[in-house]
DNA sequence: CAGGCATGTGATACTCGGTATCACTTATGC
DNA sequence: GCATAAGTGATACCGAGTATCACATGCCTG
């Protein structure tokens, strides 16, 4: 179904990054999630199977992850950073307001905005993040409440 | 040269605020800065002219100016929200890493994207939130050290 | 141009996301 | 297997932002 990529593993050991019960058990609740979740919401979900984990082990963990491309970090309106899973490349979001759900949208999307804007200002983008806020298809459609 | 559109007092006003003293100097602080500020920055600037003015009513007041549309918060990597001066009316960033200026573009660039993306997936844009990261147009000839 | 009140302000204490530190553990290369 | 550099957990800490509350002030009303 979801082309899969690189394993977690490989992607953290690309990044020169070791690999460990608590990263592997990180990515697989972040990956096993369907909405963004805060390192708090982690650290909380996670305890139950691995009672031991630690909060500043989650932060760090989510950190390594986001180097080495298994997770992305989301910035939402207010103050506590948010992470999804994903698969390896950059990406950009699509955040619906309703249900809280965020899909991506590929960096095919973004080229052409990217390629104009430095045509006509003569800025040269290296990233870019790109968030936008509406109701996906199926709120669209079908308003909850 | 630069068109002015309503006054500051004008956009408080039809945002349903008060005009007070201090917000037209947080206002005027944030106008004659050259470079995002935030909200900590702007509080130690502000008490070289405004000796009494607290801390709490610089966050207060730069909420209220966002509410205004007469400065934009913007979100940058790291933990702090920090604030541009803006005209009345959305509009994105291209951040340059070197310099740390930050210009704007227009909706007129978004648009495009917003509506190709709508018209792929079924997602019903509100709001964007796009910046860019790169060299601005100086920098990218004349790059610094 | 008073007078009143809702709104805003300043000080303080607090919350909460995130980080530094440090003794201990463990993944990984040999 | 063993050494060791990287990672972990606990704790203390920091810094951005917010709640509270007594006091001040913009703004409308008469």
């Amino acid at each position: 179904m979801t082309e899969r990529g690189p394993t977690v593993a490989e992607r953290l050991r690309a990044a020169g990054s070791r690999v460990t019960g608590q990263r592997l058990a990180v990515a697989d609740a972040l990956a096993s999630a369907r909405r963004p979740q805060s390192a708090e919401e982690l650290w909380h979900r996670l305890r139950a199977r691995h009672p031991g984990i630690g909060r500043a082990t989650v932060f760090r963990t989510l950190e390594a992850l986001v180097a080495a491309d298994v997770a992305r970090r989301f910035e939402p309106e207010g103050h506590a950073s948010t992470y999804v899973a994903c698969r390896p490349g950059h990406h950009h979001h699509l955040v619906c307001t309703d249900c809280g759900s965020v899909a991506e949208i590929g960096e095919a999307y973004v080229s052409p905005l990217a390629e104009r804007v430095a045509r006509d200002t003569g800025f040269v983008v290296d990233d870019a993040r790109i968030d936008f806020y509406g109701r996906c298809a199926g709120c669209a459609v079908n308003p909850p409440a």
